[in-house]
DNA sequence: AGCACGCCGACT
DNA sequence: GTCGGCGTGCTC
């Protein structure tokens, strides 16, 4: 019909996502006229209730499901290019669907901050630093010795070849910095200087930069690749130029990581760019140090610890092609990356992959999918592969590659299960446990333990009438931290003066009981009160470079004992350790959750990582109550792929996950009941369903039901078809929309759980 | 999620 | 008499 009287023309309507928890677009009027185009994937500021908010363009139509007098026009359009792309928006949707997220707010995650905020898209390619003047260069820092900040400061920039300081080194300096830059210039001894930073980078520098490489012979990049790595390299490189995915499962320091720069170099030589994800990236900063050398200008970096600022900057410059590796953690999954060749996801069955609030995703499914959209190959590694890649494998559906041999010929150490049955303990250390401590510390050598439990001790209990500490506000105890004479809430965080009377009798006989890292400490002390020791958990390395420098206290031999919780498990390597102690083993085969063991299998082969050298053979001595556990002896007689096996028949038998799939709803409300009443309905809603094929557990309190002040309960689904799952999930989460119980809650929806709770 | 509107307690 | 508590309802 051609349009010709006023009614008939129909008015363009956009359908954009706005961040906000409601699972539906909403449909804006276009202006007449636009400055820039509207096509999918740009920005647009929309009016929003009384305010105005930030949207984003999905879909240009002219349908609406609202009478056109209902809709609004937009206020302005934000971008000139569309900043996501056709294949990026696919994913998202795909995303928002499988996760069952609304659809703004998983879009609002791809964006950083100052783009959320509506802020433009030009890179600075000026960053104002602070240099010394030439009265600063000259000063000394004892002249301010009454002001030790400023002192330091000045030192600091002294140190600098350049005499300067930029925003970062502030931030990593202390939090409080800008008192005391404001009195240095104050002084006269700094002043602003603006210098050019982020020089876009360009292909044919990348072809420079490894030919003066090789020449300078440095022994990283002369790494020689063995024979397991080159038939690696050889296999996917055979493959780059479709959708597969690789598990590369090699035990640790058998160089994985150099297969991966090989392969990164065959695809930047096709001008293509590398996605890099690791867990936590404050973890491995020598990953980051060795990509950095060999791949320099062609790098950006992306994880929590950046200002807004850096990470707008590593976002844009990765999104208009400046740059062509992106390493990040799971937030840098949805980077768009317009000319996106490869993958990697390092660590693969680390659990941080999966986001445990909000859009709960998986980095590492998420990963995969987005592989499979672009047709390019994915590399997955490990030296522990999650059941469930290892599944995919079994499958055929992912490609299983070995690396076994370790570099440098250091051997697997022995792992050996200590029976502390009816032993005699000395604060949670077992004789025979202390005998071995002494024979390494006599041999110059460095001992490593174990335990994932921070504090001094887990409940304090009253000796007279049986009062025990318990958080207001969690179901939980209080956790005794003896040095600074409080106790805490391992859970919601609130912390009170550790009290010396019992509040219930009035009796002084309040008793730490159970252990945690603080109490194992003193009894180290006590027992070897001529050796150095270092403790490394949350508590101890809170502050800035504390890490650090207990870090290099291990490197240089002048700490030999080292306790810690699991912080120490990645990415440190110390090569005079020779005996690794996980003090409590049996407190990862308690748990509820059938994937502890996974988990507790996972830590002991990645301790075992830390420890041996070339010369000399690690042990690796694990305490428990439960010596003739099948799975553990299988691990520790036949080691990580044989448990896995054994784990994996487990599973299958059990019909658990990866032979089924699971969904927890969760809910949480201030008042109890509620929570149960509503996934009561949700129940109620899938047995009018009549599916048999879904299992329903719940709903039931969740393991700890009271929780920073708010009641929470969760139902469990299980399903042996993934696409059953889902349809159901689909079905629910439209029908729950107009329910008036799940008004009164707070629920979320957690496709895939890696966490029961 | 925000942010309004709306109906019941302790305060200038 | 009002300021303000958080219950419920809506956002194109």
């Amino acid at each position: 019909m051609t349009a010709k009287s006023p009614q008939s023309v129909k008015p363009t309507v956009l359908h954009v996502a706005i961040p906000v928890p409601l699972f539906r677009l909403f449909d804006y009027l276009a202006p007449s006229f636009t400055e820039y185009p509207l096509k999918p994937g740009i920005r647009l500021e929309v009016p929003f209730g009384n305010g105005k908010k930030i949207a984003y363009l999905i879909k240009i139509d002219h349908e609406s499901t609202l009478a056109e007098s209902k809709l609004k026009p937009i206020l302005s359009v934000l971008d000139k290019e569309p900043l996501l792309s056709l294949n990026d928006l696919t994913l998202i949707d795909w995303a928002s669907r499988y996760y069952h997220h609304p659809l703004g707010d998983v879009i609002g995650s791809v964006f950083p901050a100052l783009l959320r905020q509506g802020k433009s898209t030009v890179i600075e390619t000026h960053e104002v630093v602070y240099a010394l003047t030439p009265h600063g260069k000259t000063l000394s820092p004892e002249d301010l010795k009454r002001s030790p900040k400023q002192q330091a400061l000045l030192t600091l920039c002294q140190h600098h070849p350049l005499n300067v300081v930029s925003q970062t080194d502030l931030v990593n300096f202390s939090k409080h910095w800008r008192p005391a830059v404001k009195a240095l210039i104050a002084k006269g001894l700094l002043h602003t200087v603006s210098l050019q930073v982020n020089k876009p980078y360009q292909p044919d520098k990348l072809a420079h930069k490894t030919e003066s490489i090789k020449s300078e012979g440095t022994k990283n990049y002369t790494l020689k690749l063995n024979l397991e790595q080159q038939s690696c390299v050889d296999a996917i490189n055979s493959a780059l130029s479709g959708f597969n995915v690789f598990l590369l499962d090699g035990v640790t320091g058998s160089g994985k990581t150099e297969v991966y720069l090989r392969i990164i170099t065959t695809i930047l030589a096709r001008n293509q760019q590398v996605l890099v994800l690791v867990p936590e990236i404050n973890l491995t900063p020598q990953l980051e140090a060795r990509f950095q050398s060999r791949f320099a200008d062609a790098i950006a970096v992306s994880h929590s610890q950046l200002t807004d600022k850096q990470r707008l900057q590593a976002w844009l410059s990765i999104q208009q092609g400046n740059q062509s590796i992106l390493l990040g953690t799971r937030s840098a999954l949805l980077t768009p990356m317009p000319n996106l060749g490869l993958i990697i996801l390092d660590e693969e069955h680390d659990p941080s992959y999966k986001q445990q609030e909000g859009f709960r995703f998986s980095a590492r499914d998420v990963a995969v999918m987005r592989a499979k959209l672009l047709n390019i190959p994915v590399i997955l590694g490990s030296a522990t592969p999650s059941l469930e890649s290892l599944a995919n494998c079994e499958a055929g559906r992912y490609r299983h590659l070995m690396l076994t041999e370790r570099a440098g010929e250091a051997a697997q150490p022995d792992m050996l299960l200590l029976d502390i049955r009816n032993k005699k303990m000395h604060g949670g250390l077992s004789e025979a446990l202390l005998t071995e401590i002494r024979k390494t510390l006599m041999q110059n050598e460095q001992v490593l333990l174990f335990l994932n439990r921070r504090g001094f001790a887990p409940t304090l209990i009253c000796h007279h009438c049986g009062w025990v500490a318990r958080c207001r506000s969690c179901d939980a105890n209080l956790v005794v931290h003896q040095q600074d004479r409080r106790m805490r809430c391992h859970h919601c965080g609130k912390e009170d003066y550790l009290i010396q009377i019992c509040p219930a009798c009035q009796h002084p006989e309040l008793t730490p009981l159970g252990l945690g890292t603080e109490r194992i400490e003193d009894v180290l002390k006590d027992i070897f009160p001529e050796q150095t020791l270092v403790r490394l958990d949350r508590d101890t390395t809170q502050r800035k470079g504390k890490l650090q420098s207990y870090l290099d206290q291990i490197n240089d031999g002048s700490a030999n004992i080292i306790l810690g919780t699991q912080m120490l498990a990645k990415g440190h390597h110390f090569p005079n350790v020779t005996l690794v102690a996980l003090i409590d083993a049996d407190s990862g085969l308690f748990g509820l959750d059938y994937r502890a063991t996974e988990r507790l299998a996972q830590l002991v082969m990645q301790v075992a990582g830390r420890a041996g050298r070339a010369e000399k053979k690690g042990r690796v001595i694990l305490q428990t109550r439960q010596p003739e556990h099948p799975l553990l002896n299988t691990l520790i007689t036949q080691g990580y792929r044989q448990f896995a096996i054994t784990a994996l028949a487990e599973r299958r038998q059990a019909k658990l996950p990866p032979y089924s799939y699971q969904a927890i709803w969760r809910a949480q409300a201030n008042k109890p009941g509620l929570p149960f009443a509503f996934l009561q309905s949700v129940v109620e809603l899938i047995h009018r369903q009549k599916n048999p094929q879904i299992a329903v557990f719940g709903p039931v309190p969740a393991p700890m039901e009271k929780r920073a002040g708010v009641y929470r309960c969760q139902l469990l689904l299980q399903s042996k078809s993934r696409s059953n799952l889902q349809t159901l999930l689909a079905f629910l989460v439209e029908k729950v929309q107009t329910s008036p119980d799940a008004k009164k809650v707070r629920w979320s929806l957690d496709v895939d759980p890696v966490d029961l709770y």
